[in-house]
DNA sequence: TGTGTTTCTCAGGGGATTCACAGGTTGCGG
DNA sequence: CCGCAACCTGTGAATCCCCTGAGAAACACA
């Protein structure tokens, strides 16, 4: 396969510090993301929570500025949104190919603008989310992106384990010492979360913006209602994964400790 | 026979860590293909789709543009839309012929073109599909040339196999647990995809995108409806193996885990 | 043209999922 | 030991997603 990109990504990971792998090209160089928004709100969200990744962002508002940073940044992945101002969406994606063709791509649609011809779209590889969307969603598709992208000497695993507990996210596929268990789509965005952040405490307000859309209105005590499914689940009778910390938030780690 | 390619593909495959098996060159170096159509829209679906199959793309708008790419590139495979402005779809055939003598062609034809005249160029170990198909059946299709004009050495299999279900792409035979089963076209295809792609959830879009044709405009639906169909098929009172991701898609896998 | 097959739309039904609400429980400071 | 704040969880309603039967339309083949 080939690549106009300076460096290709391969599925390298490391560990920080802190407990949390990050994908990094093979030259160590951190992975680069384009986000192509026109709304700022939008792509202000986004690059904080790519770079929160440890990823390079650069961002853009239109298809022409889209296709400019391209050229020079030379991003392994683009987070385009189907709808800008300047040009349609399929006419960006076509001059992007042109410059970087084999980069992938994850799209932005509205959800109301529906199946409004997104036909093909995930035909090459390349994945969508609707708006509004969770930033735990788009980070999960662009790691998967990112990770698939990196061609034959991949062989990087799309599996969590923390403790007896592993999550595949690949097959959605959740087991607790060889049980299986099954999760629901919050649940399973959840656990992710709190499995990719191990042994460090995630406050209800962190939880809230990376597992819920950007626009959920709701109670703010709906995460303790899922944290209560989640145990009930995955605790259920064994040694606790998942622990409180009054005033301060939740944090999962193995059950030995 | 003497080829003028610069290497013979022979039908060693490699199995990549998600599973999926690939062709590959016998130096290892990836498959090469031509696409010829002077639909802009065709040519980057296609692009994109065989790409992701890690082969190496390029593509002509027209007949001159076909002859001189193919010179230079020298690929394994070519995929030729009969109908071009500048010439005639057998003299480029022809003078495609001259340059790459062994190349497998797959023709590109609107519905309701001469059968015969098809007929005849396929007889040559070439191949056809009609306008509008679907990119599973051009990647099928386009791996099965490439296979066959691998020549002698192949054994590499045409049967895709998750856990007692088999599915020979050549025959189009499909049978679990020795029991045969008839699947229609839309059916076959639709298995062949998620045979390909086992222990993943793959998205109603993803499937859609992939297993009905790139103009189908109906409702989502038909996703629910078939595989509501294989299951009546292959999972009758058996321990199931298609399952469903609410929210997220569908995935196969072998019944006994 | 006629017949059997296949594809697809439509709509009803049902179960799963999400979430608000409210009352109960726990931990902690005083 | 009290009282408050933080947290937990049962209940139930609204919604969403998925499944599937019935039948119309398109197609294949003689």
């Amino acid at each position: 396969m080939l690549s106009a990109a300076p460096t290709k990504v391969s599925a390298m990971t490391t560990t920080s510090p802190q407990g949390r792998t990050e994908l990094l090209r093979p030259d160590g160089s951190p992975v680069r993301v384009l986000v192509v928004d026109d709304e700022l709100s939008i792509t202000e969200l986004l690059s904080m929570a790519l770079r929160y990744e440890g990823w390079q962002i650069r961002s853009a508002g239109d298809g022409t500025g889209a296709v400019q940073t391209a050229r020079e940044f030379r991003p392994d992945a683009v987070v385009l949104d189907m709808m800008l101002p300047d040009m349609d969406g399929l006419t960006v994606l076509g001059r992007l190919r042109r410059e970087l063709p084999d980069v992938p791509v994850l799209f932005l649609t509205a959800k109301d603008a529906v199946e409004d011809r997104i036909a093909g779209l995930t035909a090459g590889g390349d994945d969508y989310v609707t708006k509004p969307f969770s930033l735990e969603e788009v980070v999960a598709r662009l790691r998967g992106l990112i990770r698939r992208s990196g061609a034959a000497d991949r062989r990087s695993e799309s599996v969590l384990v923390v403790g007896d507990l592993t999550l595949d996210e690949d097959s959605h596929e959740v087991s607790r010492g060889g049980d299986n268990i099954h999760l629901t789509a919050t649940e399973f965005e959840l656990l992710r979360f709190l499995m990719r952040n191990p042994r460090r405490v995630l406050s209800k307000a962190q939880i809230l913006d990376r597992v819920w859309s950007y626009d959920f209105g709701g109670q703010a005590n709906v995460v303790e209602l899922y944290i209560s499914y989640l145990r009930r689940k995955i605790d259920a009778g064994r040694e606790p994964m998942i622990h409180t910390r009054r005033g301060a938030g939740y944090l999962i780690k193995p059950a030995v400790s």
